[in-house]
DNA sequence: CGCAGCGCCTGAAGGC
DNA sequence: TGCCTTCAGGCGCTGC
């Protein structure tokens, strides 16, 4: 599932590519989540952006093109339209090649809205602090838990406190605060433990190139390789890296959690 | 407004 | 071998 290490992985292939190009055409899935893609047609792009997991194309027309690519999605730019039944959009550039959306399981969403006007996509209008931006400060991040009486991993995905984190890399920053994944509520001092273990998962994701257990690929279609560096994400049963004892792993708001009942205590 | 619960999707994996 | 069930989960939506 594409999180923050993965779709700046994207952009930062993506945006020498589309700078200055203007879209000439798009095709779309029948569905509402992907139709917005054509709204985009005729525009220049001028940066590509990204706000935690979400993608933006800055066009030059005071539109933004917003593209969130849910649990399997991923951008490819191709000179030729592949042949494949789960590109569920494409955009035809002004140097004939194309920016393909694939998706297999449809969870993602694109949108065509005025700058900043977020009101269509809730998630991003109301995230907190991107996760690797100067914003997202232990003190915030703090305040931002205090806010809310949810379970530490709930608030974490929420995209709240902080925007960027998935299962993945909320899994493992948790570890590596030795934070327990249902505690709901945490001190001044093991926040900042946990705002140092978020930045720093990430940051080794995004040094990895991402995490592929199934379906991530970048943007030239190649697989991560942070998959190999997980410490707790899927290793439940395995030891745990830290004290041997066996990972293990719980639903919590209905969602797997993975972690160490010796070095994440209650 | 916060939050719990459900639905969206499909391929893979496991049971029989 | 083949059919059926379960699972993965980010996010939008509904209703309390």
């Amino acid at each position: 599932m594409p999180e923050l290490p993965e779709v700046e992985t994207i952009r930062r292939q993506l945006s020498p590519r589309l700078e200055g190009r203007r879209i000439r055409a798009a095709r779309t899935h029948e569905s509402e989540k992907f139709t917005p893609a054509q709204d985009a047609v005729g525009a220049r792009v001028r940066a590509v952006d990204r706000r935690g997991k979400y993608l933006i194309a800055l066009l030059d027309d005071g539109r933004e093109l917003i593209v969130h690519l849910g649990m399997t999605g991923s951008l490819a730019i191709t000179p030729a339209l592949p042949r494949d039944p789960y590109v569920r959009a494409w955009w035809q550039l002004d140097d004939n090649e194309f920016l393909a959306y694939r998706d297999v399981r449809r969870f993602g969403r694109i949108h065509c809205v005025p700058s900043g006007h977020y009101s269509a996509v809730p998630t991003l209008a109301g995230q907190g602090p991107d996760a690797l931006s100067p914003d997202f400060t232990p003190e915030g991040f703090h305040l931002a838990l205090r806010k809310s009486r949810r379970r530490i991993a709930t608030q974490l995905l929420s995209q709240k406190p902080v925007a960027g984190v998935g299962n993945i890399y909320g899994t493992e920053a948790l570890w590596a605060a030795g934070i327990h994944p249902a505690a709901r509520q945490i001190s001044r001092p093991a926040a900042e433990k946990l705002h140092a273990a978020v930045v720093q998962a990430l940051e080794a994701g995004l040094a990895n190139g991402g995490t592929t257990l199934r379906d991530y690929r970048n943007a030239k279609g190649e697989r991560g390789r942070h998959q190999h560096a997980l410490a707790c994400y899927g290793r439940s049963g395995q030891p745990c890296l830290r004290c041997a004892r066996p990972l293990q792993h719980r639903r919590y708001d209905a969602r797997t959690l993975t972690f160490c009942a010796g070095c994440q205590p209650r």
